[in-house]
DNA sequence: TTATAACAGGATCAAAATGATCCTAAAGGT
DNA sequence: ACCTTTAGGATCATTTTGATCCTGTTATAA
C-alpha cells in the first residue's frame, strides 16, 4: 500500500544527479537519464514538470539543458515527489475539510489525516542536498 | 499520492459496521453492504479476506454470516487496512533489507523507512472500537 | 539565414492495477 | 431434499501506469 511509483524514483533519482553536479552545470537530459538510468523521454517529461513549477530552469537549444533553479539545500523532497506524483493524500476525502458522504467528518477521516501530516512532515525535512551527498557521494537513489 | 483504495475504503466501513452490532451478533453480508454502501459482491471478497487473515469468522447457511473474531478494541486499523491493501510500503526497495540496484541503501532508503514506520505507528495506534463509537454514534467512515 | 541542438507538449499505446460482477461449489440449517 | 449463505475462481470494463513518438518552439552557431 502507498507504494511510490516508478515516476517518483525517478523524480529523485534525476534530480539528485543533478545535485551531485557543480553548481550552474548545465545538464542535458540524455545525460541525466543515462546517469539515473531511467528512459529518457519519460525523464523528460518529469523534468517538464519540475520546470513548470519552478524546481529546476530549462534552457533549449546548443547549450540547453537543465539546472536547479535553487540551491539543493532549499528544494525539499516533498517538493520533488509531490511535483511528479501530486500531492500527499492517503485518503480522498482528505480534500474537502469535510466529509463525501454523511453528515459531518468522522474519526476515521482523522487518522488519515495524522499520517498526511506525519508524511508530509517528515519529507519536508529533507532537502535533496542532503540525499545527493549520501555517504561518500557513493549510492544516490 | 499514497492513496488508499475503494477496497481499503469499503474495508473499513464493513467492518466498522460489524464493530457497531451487539456482541456476538451475526451480520450477513447483505446487511452490512447495504449499511456501508458498498456494492455487495465486491464487499465479499473483503470478508474473505478479513476471515483468512483471522479478523471475522464466518459461518454458512441459514443463520449464518459475519462476526469479529474479537473485540473490536483488539482489531487495528493497520490490520483491517493491510487486509486488503497489502503490506504499508512506501516504496518498492523496503521489501528487502538493502538495495534494488547500487552497492548498498542509500538516504533515501532511510527516508522511506521512516516514512513506513511513522505510518505504521499511527494505524496501530487506532482501533476499530474507536473508530465504531465516533461520535453519538453518527458517522461512521 | 540556415543548419543544428535541445526542450515543450500533445498524441498514442501496451501493460498492469482497480473496481466490479458472475457462476459454481461447499457448508450448514430446516 | 431443499433452501440459505459464504468460498473461490473466472471474467470483464475502466482507469492508471509506464513508455514512446511526433511535431513545434527556442536558442546557438556557422
Ligand atoms: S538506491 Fe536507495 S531508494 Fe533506490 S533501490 Fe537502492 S536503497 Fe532503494
Ligand atoms: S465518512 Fe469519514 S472517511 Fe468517509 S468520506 Fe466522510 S470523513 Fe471521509
Amino acid at each position: 500500500m502507498m507504494e511510490l511509483t516508478r515516476k517518483g524514483e525517478y523524480a529523485i533519482r534525476g534530480i539528485i544527479y543533478l545535485a551531485q553536479q557543480p553548481p550552474g552545470r548545465v545538464s542535458l537530459i540524455s545525460e541525466i537519464a543515462a546517469a539515473a538510468d531511467v528512459p529518457q523521454t519519460f525523464l523528460a517529461k518529469i523534468f517538464q514538470s519540475f520546470a513548470k513549477l519552478g524546481l529546476v530552469v530549462s534552457s533549449r537549444g546548443t547549450g540547453g539543458g537543465f539546472v536547479l533553479a535553487r540551491p539543493a539545500s532549499a528544494i525539499t523532497m516533498r517538493e520533488v515527489v509531490e511535483a511528479v506524483e501530486g500531492p500527499i493524500l492517503p485518503n480522498r476525502c482528505l480534500l474537502g475539510a469535510s466529509c463525501e458522504r454523511g453528515t459531518g467528518h468522522c474519526l476515521v477521516h482523522d487518522v488519515w489525516r495524522q499520517v498526511q501530516t506525519e508524511v508530509v512532515n517528515i519529507l519536508d525535512a529533507v532537502t535533496i542536498d542532503t540525499l545527493a551527498r549520501g555517504r561518500d557521494g557513493r549510492d544516490a537513489a
